[in-house]
DNA sequence: CAACATGCATACCGGTCGGTATGTTAATCG
DNA sequence: CGATTAACATACCGACCGGTATGCATGTTG
């Protein structure tokens, strides 16, 4: 009856498949999100998604791998890890994050942190993928807090290593609790604290 | 067949309820908590269920009540607020959670949190509940800065009430990631840092 | 032009879910 | 002693879930 037209253009396909998953998994979690939900906002049927992807896990994965990684390191990594200044540019990017975001921006949460604390302890596949992104976040920070110390911009007794981490975990804690109160305000007071911190890495003046 | 046998102690049925599904909401959050397996490490049934709580909501709500609210409460809630000097107390607390949790406690992460970042979004009751718990953390912990600077070991200029959100926030963010690397190490160090945090709270010596 | 592969749509399946209606036993109460 | 009620057990329901088998139209290839 309904005839399959063969697509030109199948990547678009894909990718259209790809942006309304992430959507609904943001909004319902992976193990929540369905698949009816994801094929109902884009028109088309299970018959495209199973062409396109094995299964939902893998599916989640795509999301995990080609959304969300592939959105923080052009965002965040990339330009920390090129910047002759990275400590300036973290300041920055972390007064743009509490400037531009609104509201509506913490209804559902950082889509990273959603996925890892649901993800985790459930699917080692998840988990890898998922910790091998904050483990990249993490690592491009220590980079950044070591270049700050050969500039003698941070202290020299500073762990950056231990630092770096718990700005990561303070950061997606900022965002958590935004999350919680839905207010943008809770992430700007929040997130200019964890701005305190990194300053008070720097040696007194 | 099987004799129903009108239970002398129904309070303590509904406390194996309780604790069971405390358990399997740990383990699988609450949507994916599946009544069934509840109700199967228990061995007991659905009547047995629905005679004690009208529904799966409200036996979640329960379990935040009953459970996790009333735990945090009496671990950290009520010795902060009646300590004489809460900010020795709120550190010594640190410390204690330091030393004492091991890789296993990591491996589902904190319950509040989990619920917090899983509910929010999608059950107002839930949010509400959850929020009242945190907002109560943040406050605690404020009353213990606001007592610090009355004793001036924190600086006058400091803003208690965003330094108080902040370090739940932080907190929680600690316990996110070492879940999901599924460490005590990595919440030692993260904690550790998240105590730095507040010593930086203090005067210049 | 025949054979085949690509890119989907449709129909269907077994399983699990939260929830309910009913039944059964024993204690309690008038 | 009959009636009622508390405290469950059992059986069952419709909805939804992820996944699959099959069909069909169009390209591509030999």
């Amino acid at each position: 009856m309904h005839s399959p037209a063969p697509n030109m253009t199948p990547d678009l396909t894909r990718e259209k498949i790809l942006h309304a998953a992430a959507a609904e998994i943001h909004r319902q979690g992976f193990q929540a999100a369905s698949i009816a939900h994801i094929l109902a906002s884009t028109g088309l049927t299970k018959g495209a998604l199973y062409h396109h992807f094995p299964s939902k896990q893998v599916l989640g994965l795509a999301v995990v791998d080609e959304v969300i990684r592939s959105g923080l390191e052009e965002r965040l990594f990339t330009p920390l890890s090129e910047a002759v200044d990275p400590l300036d540019t973290l300041l920055a990017y972390m007064d743009r994050r509490i400037r531009d975001l609104t509201d509506d921006a913490f209804e559902l949460g950082c889509p990273l942190n959603n996925l890892v604390q649901e993800m985790s302890p459930v699917d080692e596949a998840f988990k890898t993928q998922l910790d091998q992104i904050l483990q990249t976040w993490q690592s491009v920070i220590e980079q950044t807090l070591i270049t700050g110390q050969a500039q003698n911009r941070i202290r020299q007794e500073v762990d950056c290593e231990a630092a770096a981490m718990f700005i990561v975990s303070a950061w997606e804690g900022c965002w958590g609790m935004a999350k919680n109160r839905q207010s943008a305000q809770t992430f700007r007071l929040c997130m200019a604290q964890l701005r305190q911190f990194v300053l008070s890495l720097a040696p007194a003046t």
